[in-house]
DNA sequence: CTGAAAGCGCTTACAG
DNA sequence: CTGAAAGCGCTTACAG
């Protein structure tokens, strides 16, 4: 594992440039190829990547930063991300931080110690601490999710699918609506949808809605929404959901309280999570393009890795699902 | 972003020699340190950790070869490893193979040139080329999920699964069952469990079953059920299947044909997906430990890094979940 | 405590 | 086509 390139040059004969030569594409005369090829191939030499680096001034080694790794959401995206960046010639270098927000800036400063061309960060909030380290560190950031005018964002239209959701959950004449959300915090998902989500409202005379928090996982939304079913008021007839995975714990909470989906409760999702279409019945929910957004990402932090142009903003369209989950209270019940 | 140590020492008015001092926590008198400390703050020098590693010869990342990244189990046992990584001071780098055993190959040698300190497999399948790609890189390897007498191996006891989900199953009654499991290129999951499986069904007189086999996903297990269901021959009152997402697949198609769960059909899995616990009803699996899994992979490859003796082979025990997709058929019924 | 010098393994002009 | 030499940015004995 110790061979170097002078051990190769001495064995074959030649200057340690030349071997530098060769293993680079530069021109070398049949027979020394021959020769180095052949003491490559015995030693088993393996160039050492730093020294080459050291060199090069770069890697081609693209960070991403990540909140979580066990979420449907980012595992698609980060799964599109890496073959891009790998068809492209480019590893990923992945760093969870577990939802911690300082350790992000951490992560930022890691990689560019490391000579990382870029860095996709998935973010859940932007805060300045994030824009001096960017601004510091002076290696291409795109922000995936989240959005700010100085940085170069990819997102999902987070107001449309709130919008779409909306629309539809009014059409299907529901009047008395619980919006079950999350922290506005995160712009993205705790704002953007919800407020999507209103302007449907707005629109549609008579129409109105009780608003509810929950946390982002499963047992958080089972809690949130046996609060809201237990409630003493007006019964909701639907529940709009910011996520899918808040949309499972709805779900999960009706069926331990015996309530049929959707006779007795309307439920919604937005995110399109495989497992929304597998479970019985399958959840009406807004699909986006995770891997295909992850893609986008890595193409766009290639092409500014190489000084290109890329937008500084890129929204990504989503399309609503129609499955069961949604009653349509607008038409006369025959019994 | 091209400050070297020679720019701050040249600055502090001190050698190069003191500044490395300085940041390798050396003795350095208090007016220097101060001097470096406040030039290192001005300039935002950033160390090249290339140049470092060059000396050092080795880095402080673990390469990571998963399959696929957009799985429950890849997803969890990925997030355990790096936190205990992380905790360690060490990086992951993940390259996801996309289920391409060639790739993996590649990936090995890829990361040997990166001068990785070691190399945690999400194994599938083992071959004479994984077995001589680590015998030539040289760099400690750990599979984790298969097992191999000359590598460090961390398995789950798949065998011991599928003899407790096989005597589970059978207590309740049935006794006739279809196992839906994958390829014996899998020897943990198609061959481990399966085994498991048929063991238990010879400790029990009269009990029969059939076999048959899916593909991973939870489409082609929909596919394999609706096959089964469908089938011409004498209907199983049970499927059996070798992983959650398989039993996912069956539970669709179940209600696709409408058949109910568990009366018209029982139905278990292996894995225990967060997902089982949420569907309706409740998918009785057995449980594996994949983030604890994942963390002790991490502790293990550390440990070969340090050369600390670890044991050859490590099994994770797992756990029978009992929930509501299994039918007893041993008691009488009142109705 | 501090500094000059050699070296980690590679690449890159520059001569020949 | 080939080789000698300098240099990438850092660390590490070795003197002082």
């Amino acid at each position: 594992m110790n061979i170097t390139i002078a051990d190769i040059a001495k064995i074959a004969g030649v200057a340690k440039s030349t071997v530098s030569r060769y293993l680079n594409g530069g021109s070398v005369s049949d027979t020394t190829r021959l020769k180095i090829e052949q003491v490559i191939k015995e030693t088993g030499y393996i160039p050492n990547s730093f020294a080459q680096s050291l060199k090069a001034k770069k890697t081609s080694i693209i960070g991403v930063i990540v909140p979580r790794l066990d979420s449907f959401s980012v595992a698609q995206t980060v799964t599109g991300m890496e073959e891009e960046l790998r068809e492209n010639g480019y590893q990923m270098l992945i760093i969870n931080t577990n939802q911690d927000l300082s350790r992000e800036i951490e992560a930022l400063y890691d990689l560019a110690r490391q000579k990382i061309s870029g860095i996709v960060l998935l973010a859940t909030q932007i805060t300045d601490f994030h824009l001096a380290a960017i601004k510091e560190i002076g290696i291409p950031v795109i922000f995936h999710g989240q959005q700010h005018p100085d940085v170069h964002s990819i997102i999902y239209n987070d107001y449309a699918a709130g919008y779409e959701i909306g629309r539809y959950i009014l059409s299907k004449g529901h009047n008395r609506i619980a919006y079950l959300g999350v922290t506005e915090q995160d712009v993205a998902v705790g704002v953007e949808r919800k407020c999507g989500f209103q302007k449907a409202l707005k629109e549609q005379s008579g129409a109105t809605a009780q608003f509810y928090e929950s946390g982002f996982k499963v047992a958080a939304a089972v809690e949130a929404a046996s609060t809201i079913l237990d409630g003493s008021g007006q019964r909701p007839t639907a529940i709009v959901c910011a996520t899918d995975s808040i949309a499972l714990g709805v779900m999960k909470a009706a069926h331990m309280k015996e309530w049929r989906i959707p006779e007795d409760l309307s439920v919604t999702g937005i995110g399109g999570y495989d497992v929304t279409e597998v479970i019985h019945p399958g959840l009406t929910t807004v699909k986006y393009q995770y891997a295909a957004g992850g893609r986008l990402a890595a193409r766009h932090i290639i092409k500014l890795v190489h000084d290109e142009r890329v937008d500084r903003l890129t929204v990504l369209q989503c399309e609503l699902i129609e499955r069961e989950s949604v009653d349509n209270k607008s038409i006369h019940r025959l019994y």
